[in-house]
DNA sequence: GTCAGTTATACTCAATGTGAGCACAAATCG
DNA sequence: CGATTTGTGCTCACATTGAGTATAACTGAC
């Protein structure tokens, strides 16, 4: 039971605080204000110390640090991941030893949250444009295959088809497709491929090719790497659990529904088929009233039916497909 | 910037090592020895420090604390929870501050891993055997349903209903019938419920209902905790990725390939379909060759099919229904 | 008030996937 | 040899899904 003395340790959380509004898929920031070697005008997720005496339990203190930030309540809070390796704070290089950070994915309703002076909701996708298909194939992708293709070539042979295949897995060249859900093997993709600025800054030099300023705006640390997770592991969530519900107010029509759905997951949803799978599968029940302001038909609002969670199983959006090219 | 003063902090890495073998499920623990306060019948998941000095990342981390106890490789590996409630560790009480715990799962094919003197692999399901469905519903799910009712009718009236609808999730009792992913969800209400050997431990109390005793094996720590987390994720990981194949030699038949599924997922599967499903899938191709030993026909010897990455956006084994009834 | 525009909702059809079972094939064991 | 065991091919009914057509119910312009 010997064990080395511990050196200087510290931990934080950080929260992934994700809503829909305008049919956008937003994420609460805050400034990395005061933080050594880090460009003041990045955003970064909120974050803040694990503290021993005060937080019994991590949920506590994710509650507590978004609060502190915003004030706001949240709804759902799951853990995402903890990160660790070796350099990934800059204050590791100021003598603050290791920092550790563990990882948590809130939902809310971006009304019920009020935000504080340096917070802000920014759109999820202004740092993965990459991620948003809901106009079909973005046109970056092309480019980015381009590049990919180019960093292929210089690899050495046994590492080049390796790597090609996880390429080819990532970006849907193959036959399967764009799986929506892999946001972080992409990103780490990219970041390997030395796309992603924050590559750059890691290694204080500034990126040769100009792509890299297309390829979303950088976050400071390594936050867009957690964001990324965090966008992820909803995607993957959509497919068997109800969380989509978790970012509207009670009651919703089935298009608010749909387009909470869509902004989450980058794809397009056919609409009468989205409709009849939504009815169906029991998720929701309709309250008789109807929404005015559509500009057409006014629509039916329809709650979210609890008793699906003893009815079904995985209760989800099961199938998220890609759009049909245009 | 003001942080408080670090308290006393110890960071661990917990390991969930999983294997198959001889169609039944295995987890590899180790003797708890020498820790204050824990039962030495006890079995432990192996763990070991995170060395800050050593480790640059927490994988290198886990490797190497597997290594130690095992002296095998390790293949598949993730990243599974991080632990870090108050009094989760008997170490706290002796003025070793808090413990944090970061859980890891990892898959191997038993064969290659030599085990050291404490170390021993145990059936799974001995710590958990309402989870395995594979002969049927296990008998004991009646004598749990009825002391949950017990422990529910107890409950005050609005936490009651609450929790009914929980129970009725956890245990199938509503129309969805078993979801086998929800192996932690179903711990933690058994802990809850007071049915778990832990929950009286962890008060130095004695359970007052012999079922208690009847409900598995406990587990030093909160380890049991730990390893329901890791075997409800590879569960859910079954359905969409091909993690099967991490259990199983280069070449194998389809009905061992089958009895990996069964053993992880705890349910029976029907034999020609699930052939169909791994055969049109693409998830495995023939060799050509065949396996003798099998007590009747021979069978062909399959490999796992890489392409299917490339092929398939989720590769997994979709559906994982329970048996019918008998 | 009519008509174009817009959104909501109902329904159809073909293709595919899934649960369940029957039947036959190819080995082993007495 | 036949009984037993395991593997493999096939069918059928049914549910789910992708895609599209058609109709309903509102708004605002004129």
């Amino acid at each position: 039971m010997d064990r080395p003395e511990q050196q200087a340790l510290l931990v934080d959380l950080n929260a992934v605080v994700l809503a829909v509004t305008g049919g956008q898929p937003r994420v609460l920031t805050v400034s990395p204000a005061d933080y050594p070697s880090v460009e003041q005008t990045l955003r970064a997720l909120p974050f803040g110390p694990f503290d021993l005496e005060r937080d019994r339990t991590l949920e506590r203190c994710i509650h507590e640090t978004v609060a502190r930030q915003t004030g706001g309540k949240l709804g759902f809070v799951e853990q995402l991941y903890t990160f660790a390796d070796k350099g990934r704070d800059p204050r590791e290089q100021v003598g603050a030893g290791r920092v550790l950070s563990i990882a948590y994915l809130a939902l809310v309703q971006e009304a019920l949250l009020e935000t504080a002076d340096d917070a802000s909701w920014e759109d999820c996708y202004a740092y993965f444009p990459w991620e948003d298909w809901r106009s079909g194939r973005p046109a970056l992708i092309d480019a980015i295959e381009k590049s990919l293709r180019a960093w292929l070539d210089a690899l050495p042979g046994k590492e080049r088809i390796v790597q090609r295949d996880r390429v080819e897995i990532c970006f849907g060249s193959g036959n399967a497709g764009w799986d929506a859900y892999r946001v972080l093997d992409r990103y780490e993709l990219l970041y390997e491929a030395k796309l992603i600025a924050e590559y750059w800054v890691d290694r204080d030099q500034s990126p040769p090719e100009p792509l890299v300023n297309e390829l979303g705006q950088p976050m400071a640390f390594d936050h867009r790497r957690i964001l990324a997770t965090g966008l992820g592991r909803i995607r993957g969530k959509l497919r068997y659990r109800p969380v989509a519900f978790e970012l509207l107010p009670d009651t919703f029509t089935l298009l608010q529904l749909q387009q909470v759905v869509e902004a989450l997951s980058g794809l397009t949803l056919h609409k009468q088929n989205f409709r009849r799978f939504v009815e169906r599968s029991g998720l929701v029940e309709g309250t008789g009233l109807r929404e005015g302001r559509t500009g057409g038909r006014p629509a039916e609002l329809f709650r979210f039916r609890r008793a699906v969670l003893r009815e079904r199983r995985a209760p989800g959006v099961a199938s998220l497909q890609p759009p049909r090219e245009a």
